[in-house]
Formats: C-alpha cells, sequence, structure tokens
DNA sequence: CTGAAAGCGCTTACAG
DNA sequence: CTGAAAGCGCTTACAG
C-alpha cells in the first residue's frame, strides 16, 4: 500500500536527463560517463530511491529469489535446525539482494502445487528441498520444470541433481562399530518410516554394520517407530520387553534416544551402564540427557549457507552434477555408551 | 529461467476472446457471462496457465506477500521456536495464496537498511517483527513507512502497534509466588540483557511478586547473562558461591535453567530437592532433563498463525489497535520445584 | 555517450 | 457482456 515515492522517473526528471539514462547508469553500464554516473548515483542515494521489483523482473523475467520447502515430517526435531538453515541461506541470498521465501504445505499434493505455482507464476528462480522421500515428486516435478533445485539429502537415485548430505550410513556403521569395540553383540536399531531415504541409509549402515562384524541380524531388534520422543520411548519398551533383549540400541535421531532414555530408566536401569544408547544429530540438549546422550554429531558446516551458495551457482549455469556435498558425522561421546558387562 | 509458456495471451487466442476478458473471468468480475467464464476456467485448467506474479504485482500495485523478521539474538534456543512460527505463518497466509519471505541479517543497520529495501521496492506488504528490543527501530521505521506489521512481542510502549504476546511479568510473578508458597524465601532471578523488553518483563514479574510476597529483594540475587545453557550455569555457579545461596532460582529461559540443572547437579545437590528451578517456555525437551524441569509453559496457540491472521487483517485495514493479543503462560510442574527444607 | 521507444504480462476504467 | 487501449515502472536494443 506504501505508494512509490520516488521511481526512476523522479530521478530523470530531477537530473534532466531519461530513464533508460538513468536505468543503465544504476545498472553499472559500460557505456555511460563517468560524470553522469556518479551524480546519478548520488541523486538515488539522496532521493532514496528503491527499484520497483515487480516492474524490474517483469524486465527481465529474472525471480531474483529462491524458496525453501519446509519439511513434511514436523515433529519437533525438524524445528531446531530450520532456524539455523534459514539463517545460512538467507546469508547465501542476500549476498546477491536477493529474496528467500519459505513454501510449505499440509498435504503433498498441495505442495506439489504450491511449488508448481511457485515457479510457473515466476517468483522463484530455484528451490532448495529438505528431506526427500525416496522417490520425490518434487525433484520429478522441478525437473520437468527445468527449474533449478538442491536437494538436502538424497533419494535412492541422486546422481542427476545437486544436493547435500550428511552420510547416514557411515554414520551408524560407525556408532555400531563402536558398540562392538565396546563388547557389545546385540545391538538394536529404532528407526523412523522408511518413506524417507535418511531413514532407510541409516537402516542400511547398521545393517551392513552387523554383517561385517559378523554379528546375526535378529529381526526383532529393527523397530521402525514415529520419529519423536515418544516414538523412541515406545520402541526401546517393546525391545526391553523381548525375552532376549539388546544390550545397546543405536537410535535414528537425538530426540528419538531421549525417549529411549526415559523408557530405560523407567525400568530402573542405567542407559550407558546397563543399556547403551547412541543417538544421532548432535543437539546441544542431548547434553542435559540423564544421563548426556551419546550421539552421532553432523559436521557444524552451516547446512543453510552451503545449500543457498550450491543453488546459486547452479542457477548461474553450473552443473548440477558438480555440487554433490557428501559430510560425515562423527562420534561425540558422553555417558550413555559403556563397555558391555556380562552379568544375566 | 522457466520462460512463461502460456500466459494470458495464448488463453485469449485459443479461445476467441481478448485478454481483458480472460483477466477478468480469472479474476472472478460478475460483469462476464456464466458461460464464458466457465469457458474460460477451464481453457486455464488445462493449459496450466499460471499468472505472471510480477506482472500482476505491477499492475495492482499490491504485493501480495509479507516477511517475517527473524530474531537477532539467535542463540540455540531461538530456533525451536522459528520453524514452528513460520509454518503457522505460512499457512495464515497461503489461504490467500500470498507468499512468506523471511528476512534476517546480522547488524542491526543492515536489517533496517533490508527492511526499508524490502518494504519500499514492494516486494512486501507487511511484516511480522520478533523478539523486539525496547525501543525497537524496526518498529520506527515500519511507523515512518506507513507499513502494515505485527509484533511478537512488545516494547515499552506497545499502545499503538498490533502485537501478540505472552505475559512474561505475570509468568514470572506466577513462579515466584509459586516458590513462596512452597515455603522458599530466598528466591534468585537468572535473566538475559535488559535491552530486549521480555528480558526486562520477565525481571519486572520476579521483582513484584518479590515486593507482593513481602521479600526482600537481594541484588545478588538478580543474575544477569548470556541467553544460553552456558549462561546459566555460569550465573548459577555465581548464586551457589554466595554466603547466603537462595534455595530457587526461576530461570528467564527453558535452556537457561538446563544449565542452571548443570551447575547444581555438579555440586552434588539434587534440583527439586537441594535447590528449586523453574524455567520458562515448556520446552518438550525439558522433560528429558535431570531431573525433568518445571517451567512455565507458554500456550500452545499456534502464534504464527495468529500473528498472520492479525497482519493480514490490518493489511486489510482493520485498527492495528484492535489486535492486542496478551496470553498467559502456565505452570507446569515436574521435578525441579520442592518444598524448602530447612536443613543447613 | 544519451534519447526515444518498444516491451515485459498483467489489470481496469471506458466505450459500445 | 465484451473489446480496445492505457498504464504499472522498469530494461534494453536501436538510433544518432
Amino acid at each position: 500500500m506504501v505508494k512509490q515515492t520516488v521511481g526512476l522517473k523522479t530521478l530523470a526528471a530531477h537530473l534532466n536527463v531519461t530513464v533508460g539514462t538513468v536505468s543503465r547508469a544504476l545498472n553499472g553500464y559500460s557505456d555511460i560517463s563517468e560524470a553522469t554516473r556518479l551524480r546519478v548515483l548520488r541523486a538515488a542515494d539522496e532521493l532514496g530511491y528503491r527499484p520497483n521489483h515487480a516492474a524490474r523482473r517483469l524486465s527481465t523475467g529474472v525471480a531474483e529469489a529462491v524458496a525453501y520447502v519446509m519439511p513434511q515430517y514436523s515433529s519437533s526435531i525438524s524445528q531446531p535446525f530450520v532456524g539455523q538453515l534459514l539463517k545460512g541461506l538467507g546469508e547465501a541470498v542476500a549476498k546477491r539482494g536477493w529474496d528467500l521465501l519459505v513454501a510449505h504445505a499440509d498435504s503433498a499434493k498441495d505442495e506439489l502445487n504450491h511449488l508448481d505455482r511457485l515457479v510457473r507464476s515466476g517468483r522463484v528462480g530455484g528451490l532448495v528441498i529438505s528431506r526427500p522421500a525416496k522417490n520425490d515428486p518434487r525433484i520429478r516435478l522441478m525437473r520437468s520444470l527445468k527449474c533449478p533445485f538442491v536437494v538436502h539429502g538424497r533419494t535412492a537415485d541422486c546422481r542427476d541433481y545437486a544436493w547435500y548430505d550428511v552420510d547416514g550410513a557411515d554414520a551408524f556403521h560407525t556408532a555400531v562399530d563402536h558398540l562392538v569395540t565396546l563388547g557389545h553383540g546385540r545391538i538394536a536399531f529404532v528407526g523412523a518410516p522408511l518413506q524417507y531415504q535418511f531413514a532407510q541409509d541409516r537402516l542400511n549402515g547398521y545393517r551392513a554394520a552387523l554383517e561385517q562384524n559378523g554379528l546375526r541380524a535378529v529381526p526383532e531388534f529393527v523397530q521402525i517407530t514415529e520419529f519423536s520422543d515418544d516414538g523412541g520411548e515406545l520402541a526401546t519398551n517393546v525391545l526391553l520387553d523381548l525375552d532376549q533383549p539388546p544390550s545397546a540400541i543405536v537410535c535414528i535421531s537425538d530426540m528419538v534416544a531421549l525417549g529411549a532414555l526415559a523408557a530405560i530408566r523407567a525400568r530402573g536401569l542405567t542407559p550407558g551402564r546397563d543399556i547403551s544408547v547412541i543417538g544421532y544429530d548432535g543437539l546441544k540438549v542431548g547434553q542435559h540427557a540423564n544421563p548426556p546422550l551419546t550421539t552421532m554429531a553432523q559436521p557444524q558446516v552451516h547446512a543453510g549457507r552451503r545449500l543457498g551458495d550450491i543453488l546459486l551457482a547452479i542457477i548461474d549455469g553450473g552443473d548440477p552434477r558438480d555440487y554433490q556435498d557428501l559430510q560425515k558425522a562423527h562420534l561425540l561421546r558422553r555417558k550413555t555408551d559403556g563397555a558391555f558387562e556380562q552379568t544375566t
């Protein structure tokens, strides 16, 4: 509603030149006399000129904006990193004076519609998609629209697009190896529904490590549950009720692990002594758990910043396949991993 | 970069009418024959028409977008709620087909500049500003630009604009009252720098409750520290080192309270028995603390949704003073509040 | 080096 | 009820 008070026209009149000249001076064209350029720049600054964004976009056809697609799986756990990510992303696009939009939808279908509208109406010139499903329709959509995008995470086949991910398979392999070193042989996995690739990756890592360490894969030791502390608590209770319960549990996230700790404590057992637990994420709050949670910590690379830089590079014409960034998580030992003790 | 493939022109040609007619049909003008409207709507749907956003904005002058200004104080604690808030805000604006932008800046000066650009270039038609300082320059800016805005929180003088806030003074009054009921007389406050109004409000509530309960205000019992768990730990150590330490501590946030618990445990004391702690926020993770954290929980009203609705109402011409929403927090007892025991 | 003018894709009075 | 046309505020070949 704020009426555009000073536009190119005002500026031009003020300086006794045409709007074309003002525009070229402002946009750094080379065929403008230094004197004119300076006069224009000064006047623009003094009068507080702000180019009308819509007009420029209509004229140039470039959106000067990208969107972040909020993860659908919005349980408590997903929240902490959203703020961080947005901050980094914002920084990356701000360097160029571009805008950052956030897109969100309740149902998958709404989301596709929303994204289609966003890119086809010319609102955004690129997208970052987070937490993809195994065969994510959003990725197919962006492909068909030929819209630049980068994925935070990976799908089953991730050869042909840009992505940034942390190696979940490797992380769970490491976690299991660590527990084996501590003497554990009965190691369980508490995971989330496998439609999300990250859930599958982490399970794969667990299984591979079991096999490589010559451990038998006990079917009941794989519990798929809700991606939350409550889910973790439920699943852990099932594990503890087994005739032969595990002596260690790797959890798909710190939040799930927090639930596992609660279940263990509720039985009068001590996590880290009677049964080991390792989480994933490296959340700061894990440090305040009871006892402090051992976890596979994600590298503190600023994922948002990196995703933004990648997206801009692709928009500039870079080959998406040149931007595939796989980070490793590392073991952060706190107090919930301990040596196996042949008590019972 | 995706060329606008089907525009009004394509549609018009396809239907043998003019673009004006198509536009009017699409926008629900009343002076269009039902038959034409249907034909147009169908064709638009079939051809997958998406109006060019920039063109429409240039033509109508309305931005069809609002921005959320990320809080500057971006320590770990601020993150959890950002995701939630954005989701609610997104829902509110999506109902109208508007976009949600996020703005963020490192320095206060950058931020003002950024916001000025955002509104004066016509990118957004309204703003939600969170966590205001006592006399927030962003609010002054929006006023001078006559740009609609709603504040998440309040400043010292909040009579003339729209806001949504939780009553921090009341919450800390309640917390202190509760501790007094439990027999505590030496109650400390761990807070954050007072440039932020919420920090001042909560301190005010603490002080008012002290006075009303006839308790002496001990200057050393007010500790201003960094807004984080580390800050809470530091401040609590100072309190415990006092000749006459407090028997209870109210903390400005759950994250700060988590730090307080760590400091207490480190001395072999038991929170909730030897010394009581009450946090603020009602974060789920507090439940997994050692022991589970008693806290003043914020109401589960969807703040983002509410902020969005308020902003849109104001943009529609509503009087900002009609949209001032003060919610109350409530005491959520877990395990860190206990009766005072005259031991020492 | 600068001016004059067309064009980006919509919306919306104004005729008829 | 529909058409013809101006206009939103920029950018950018094209002349000169």
